[in-house]
DNA sequence: ACGTCCGGTATCTTCAACGGAACTTCCCTC
DNA sequence: GAGGGAAGTTCCGTTGAAGATACCGGACGT
């Protein structure tokens, strides 16, 4: 199929049922595996589904050590995506809250299921790992 | 507040029954997210589960335009995370197989959420992300 | 009048990832 | 003896994300 690195494997049933090749660099999988795999989404994302609501100060010191900037940015990244939403009041002091859309919320699921293999195998992983180092 | 990365939450359930804290820096899910958030472990793992076995230069035009020096780093990290194997024959030319070991076939399973999640959703996002550009 | 809180910007620097191109070793074929 | 795979390695350069630090503007308390 068109593309350019494409048919790298069309003799095998390479595409789903979508028509989306799960191997070509703009895969929609790509995008999604990109983004939570920058470095601080996923602690946003769990720090929101845990609190339901959370204002920057608050994300910022539940996240860790995450520079006002990058949190930013981050943020704003998020909102972009439709993951987040941001609601600013004009109080004084200023007051902004963030929460999750119902699609951020949806994101959990698969979420989830990461982390279920994350703790599950994690310790081979890191097992692993030392081998590897010691040799 | 202590500022020390742990107890950051303590005051609502936050770690789940096998004592993880999904929140902290170091927390399991944080290693396996950030493995898969490289640019070409996902390419490199899905091109295995469905060819079983690649050599390394088949797996180099499976995965499109990785440059050998990155595929071979990404392959040595995936190695010693226990994800993969690497079986090397002393023929002449010399041959390598790389297939995915029981390990890394089992994280195929939260990969395939993440992917239902993507082909589901990934609309939305980048509807999201249009309306965000336009905004 | 002064400092504080809040939600950020602005600027600078550092660091790891990624990439390109050439080189290597071993054996084989032409 | 010239060339050609296979599976890398080496050297070098670029780039983009992340971090540190400082600053801002407006209301508020004291």
């Amino acid at each position: 199929m068109r593309v350019d690195v494409t048919s790298v494997v069309d003799d095998r049933g390479t595409t789903d049922v979508a028509g989306h090749d799960v191997l070509a660099p703009d895969c929609p999988s790509r995008v999604v595996f990109g983004r939570i795999g920058e470095r601080w989404t996923m602690l946003v994302i769990l720090a929101l589904a845990r609190a339901g609501t959370l204002r920057f100060t608050e994300l910022k010191t539940q996240v860790g050590r995450v520079t006002p900037k990058v949190l930013t940015e981050t943020l704003r990244a998020l909102e972009d995506d439709g993951l987040i939403s941001r609601r600013a009041f004009q109080d004084s002091p200023p007051r902004v809250e963030y929460s999750l859309t119902p699609l951020g919320e949806s994101l959990l699921e698969p979420i989830d299921a990461m982390r279920a293999w994350a703790e599950r195998h994690v310790p081979e992983v890191l097992a692993a790992r030392e081998r590897a180092a010691s040799a």
